[in-house]
RNA sequence: GGACGAUUAGCUCAAUUGGCUAGAGCAUCUCGUUUACACCGAGAGGGUUAUAGGUUCGAGUCCUAUAUCGUCCACCA
């Protein structure tokens, strides 16, 4: 026979391990038969840096769910993939080239994709690598990638069918502008930052008068592009100025003074510059009343030549020159500390300038399919269901209150729009999947694609039936919409409310049925992990460290959707501790029952007696609620109620204290059950236990999810033995503690003979009489009241009394309990209810309360 | 400004529809055990469930306020 390992050594195990789960082809859907299907896309991550813990504990969830499925006989697709992540992998390779010594603009735009995609691709690799050492179970045979030709060839057709259905348009906008990533940014990637500015407060002179006007900015540089001062039409204090002409300091331009009902008289002044090339708003304001628009600040956040002498100066520098030019002619009134909020890239944290632009938009509201319309009809039809709830709300939310979406970046890592021009006429693009051989008007073939890129969320948003071939690929038909979808509550919008949006304008169907959210994981103050804080604990490491199981376990215990976690060390170093006492609890069995082997099904007369039938009752409800919790997606109900059989239950009671009552043949039932019951959980460490065991082909991966077995009794008698169990502790309890011999001081009343010789075993006290008339009941008794305070005597009296009251409490518990199984309740309960409130009263001289008296009228009450 | 969430043991979190004694893990203390497991076992202490009201026979759970913390969205001239 096989030597048992005395230690699991996960190191070893789980490399091997996996190279058996993948050899063997289980990871791919076809391997198994079955007409139920289980589909989980996993987000694909950007393929730019390290495997995270976001990512591990995504996986770990999405892994727990389709292994869980896949043991219930689904056939289970986990298909991975990889993001290209425009402006993310944009901005780390272009890090790369400058350390490098070279840029992009020195290799050109073709030689900059190559050499992106080639180090994409490498990385994508190498995180591969990564992923499979925390034990997923995807399908690699497909995994895909944002960039293959077929899924960018979809997500092209798209754009095209929008631009037909005159869902997309090109506009001047204002938009943001990253001026360190020199793109424009959806409204997505803007950060808001809430910091301590300056408030300038600034004269702007009347034309041909001593009177001015002023205005309240923190950002006077744009002030070289103001077209108008606004106050609010409600504004007595300017109401004798409007209309009249402003001579607009530094440029000496005229400006009007016109109202609008969006200022807010309480701001500042209430007086407000407007610069509509520069600010949100005030291009807002700007187009309703006919303003011109210019722009004062280009892309590289430098001054341009229209503003006049301060050209080329960067913003900063500009604003301090303006500011002192003010005060010489006396035109600067004041400055104020204000706090104020400045938006940043969400990528490279560079402060946003808005510029008004020329971009690609999609009309999220469009006449012929409107996407936030449509979305918002599928989520409230139910559709989707989401973990947690709430987020549905939240999700209706953002879609009610969603602008155009500008899908155009100016970078070059990512797809570039399927849109030609021709020389003839720069102004009318020509969309297409092929470049135009020849422009349809002129003829002629000098034909220029469009610069821009696709906001990387466009071709993401796709994602849910891109990388399944759509529209024609088999695992389109086959395994579209998905069951289940799971990613981190932070990229609810730009991914989840992407994916719904676009999914329904190209299949006409929601893209998951099931929405899953993981919360973030904190260090253990609660802080996020960040590498500015250098509190980021690496999911490889742990893995060396503690194992894959540990990790996973970690990662879900404690959780629940959509909630934030904390991760330190010591946590998973408690799960280390789990996976060791599994292993321990196989080992026992292995290695001290002859011919051991796991036990399918139970023979009839291997649980006669009390504690067998008490395990295994245990194990079927442990069953059944297990897998009710993971059909809710509550793994970390499932995975508490099975640690407490597990260990509590199983290797406490049943294997250590129960020392005469087990049975060979039950332990191998159990333990057969919990291993498959632990496989999603820790699949690594079942899987090696299941291999040592029963060393055949058959793999615990492929083997079936625990059924409840016919139960061996009724339900009601359940708890009955929970109590004999409880009892028993209790009884052995005492007698440690009091250090007597309890045999002729404490009493157990036994059902039958069978059970008062099992109490006499196991607690190894004498079971005096067997009185008729006391039918089912258990009860204990301390003695003789008399006997029981000469213990008292020899300890501490004050202590002694509270624990008299517990015991106490424990009678009527007990007597409570089992009032079910009496023929006659109306008996005990009076009986029960006259026997405590006296005892207690007795015990320690106070009076029942009224509140307790209540209670325990409220619940004869129902009970009648 | 709008929304959402949270507040339970020293710490991290549970408590499935309002219902049996509010539970785990870590930490602390006591005792036990050294051939399944010191990566162990049995116990104990520790709670006015943020506060104040309300509904109910019964509230951690439902309602109404208040406080504190957090997140997201919008705006900030």
């Amino acid at each position: 026979m096989k030597e048992f390992p005395k230690q699991y050594n996960f190191k070893e195990s789980e490399q091997a391990i996996y190279a058996l789960w993948e050899k063997s082809g289980f990871f791919r859907p076809e391997k198994i038969r079955s007409q139920k299907k289980y589909t989980n896309i996993l987000p694909p991550p950007n393929a730019n840096g390290e495997l995270h813990l976001g990512h591990a504990s995504g996986y770990a969830v999405m892994d727990i769910f389709g292994r869980f499925e896949r043991m219930r006989g689904k056939k289970v697709l986990l298909l991975p993939g990889k993001d290209h992540a425009g402006i993310q992998t944009q901005v780390v390779f272009e890090k790369k080239l400058k350390s490098e010594g070279t840029d992009a603009r020195q290799l050109g735009r073709t030689d900059f994709y190559r050499q992106a995609l080639d180090f994409t691709l490498k990385n994508a690799e190498y995180m591969r690598s990564q992923e499979k050492r925390v034990g997923i179970s995807a399908d690699w045979s497909r995994e895909k990638f944002t960039l293959d030709p077929q899924i960018s060839k979809v997500a092209m057709e798209t754009f095209v069918k929008m631009y037909q259905d005159g869902m997309v348009y090109k506009g001047k906008r204002i938009i943001n502008w990253c001026p360190s990533c020199a793109t424009s940014l959806s409204d997505l990637e803007v950060i808001h930052k809430e910091k301590e500015g300056k408030l300038y407060f600034i004269k702007y002179p009347f034309k041909n008068s001593e009177e001015f006007i002023t205005v309240a900015t923190t950002r006077p540089e744009t002030m070289l592009g103001d077209t108008a001062v606004a106050v609010n039409p409600k504004d007595s204090r300017y109401f004798r100025f409007i209309g009249k002409t402003i001579m607009l300091p530094l440029m000496k331009r005229e400006i009007p003074l016109i109202t609008d009902r969006r200022i807010d008289m309480n701001f500042g002044t209430g007086a407000v510059k407007i610069t509509p090339a520069h600010d949100m708003l005030d291009w807002q304001i700007g187009k309703d009343n006919n303003l011109e628009e210019i722009q004062v600040i280009n892309e590289q956040a430098k001054i341009t030549e229209l503003g006049g002498r301060f050209k080329g100066q960067s913003t900063l520098e500009a604003r301090a020159n303006i500011l002192s030019d003010l005060k010489k002619l006396d035109l600067f009134e004041k400055e104020e500390t204000v706090k104020n909020s400045i938006s940043l890239c969400e990528r490279c944290k560079a402060v946003i300038e808005p510029l008004v632009s020329l971009q690609w938009f999609i009309n999220v509201d469009a006449e012929k399919f409107s996407l936030k319309k449509e979305a918002i009809k599928s989520i409230k039809a139910g559709k989707i269901n989401f973990y947690p709830e709430n987020f549905k709300k939240i999700m209706l939310q953002w879609f009610n209150g969603l602008n155009d979406w500008c899908i155009s970046r100016q970078i070059w890592w990512g797809h570039q729009f399927p849109v030609w021009y021709c020389q003839c006429s720069s102004e009318e693009p020509i969309v297409s999947l092929e470049r135009p051989k020849a422009c349809p008007k002129c003829g002629s073939q000098k034909i220029i694609q469009d610069e821009n890129t696709f906001d990387t969320w466009f071709s993401s948003g796709q994602w849910a039936y891109t990388s399944l071939g759509f529209p024609n690929g088999s695992d389109y038909k086959n395994f579209y919409p998905s069951q289940m979808m799971v990613m981190g509550r932070d990229i609810l919008f730009f991914w989840a409310a992407r994916m719904v949006m676009m999914s329904l304008y190209r299949t006409k169907n929601v893209p998951f049925k099931n929405i899953y959210f993981t919360g973030l994981i904190r260090d253990r103050e609660g802080n996020k992990m960040s590498k500015s804080r250098d509190n980021g604990i690496d999911p490889l490491q742990m893995i060396e460290k503690f194992g894959a199981d540990a990790l996973r376990l970690s990662l879900v215990m404690d959780i629940s959707a959509g909630q934030d976690s904390r991760l330190y060390e010591e946590k998973i170093e408690n799960y280390r501790n789990f996976v060791t006492k599994l292993w321990n609890i196989a080992r026992y069995a292995k290695t001290s029952v002859p011919d051991f082997c796991l036990i399918k099904k139970l023979k009839k007369n291997s649980i006669k007696t009390v504690s067998n039938r008490w395990i295994i009752t245990n194990l079927n409800q442990t069953i059944e609620e297990v897998t009710k919790f993971m059909e809710e997606k509550n793994i970390s109900l499932a995975q508490e109620r099975l640690r407490n059989f597990t260990w509590d239950d199983f290797a406490d009671w049943y294997i250590e204290i129960n020392k005469m009552e087990k049975n060979p043949e039950v332990i191998g039932f159990v333990l057969d059950k919990i291993i498959r019951l632990w496989h999603p959980f820790a699949p690594f460490v079942t899987e090696k236990i299941w291999q040592e065991i029963e060393a055949k082909n058959k793999m615990l991966m492929i083997s079936e999810w625990p059924q409840k077995t016919a139960c061996v009794f009724p339900t009601k008698e359940k708890k009955y033995f929970q109590d004999l169990k409880n009892l028993v502790t209790k009884i052995r309890n005492i007698k440690a503690n009091y250090r007597i011999k309890p045999a002729d001081r404490i009493v157990a009343y036994a059902e039958n003979f069978a059970e008062k010789s099992i109490i006499e075993k196991l607690a190894k006290i004498r079971i005096l009489k067997y009185p008729k008339n006391e039918a089912k009941l258990v009860r204990v008794e301390f003695g003789d009241k008399k006997i029981f305070l000469d213990i008292l005597s020899k300890v501490d009296l004050k202590k002694e009394l509270i624990n008299m009251e517990r015991e106490l409490d424990v009678l009527k518990t007990a007597i409570e309990k089992h009032k079910n199984l009496l023929k006659n309740p109306g008996f005990l309960k009076k009986a029960a209810q006259e026997q405590i409130v006296s005892a207690r009263e007795r015990l320690l001289g106070y009076q029942t309360n009224l509140k307790e008296k209540n209670e325990i009228m409220g619940n004869f009450k129902k009970l009648v």
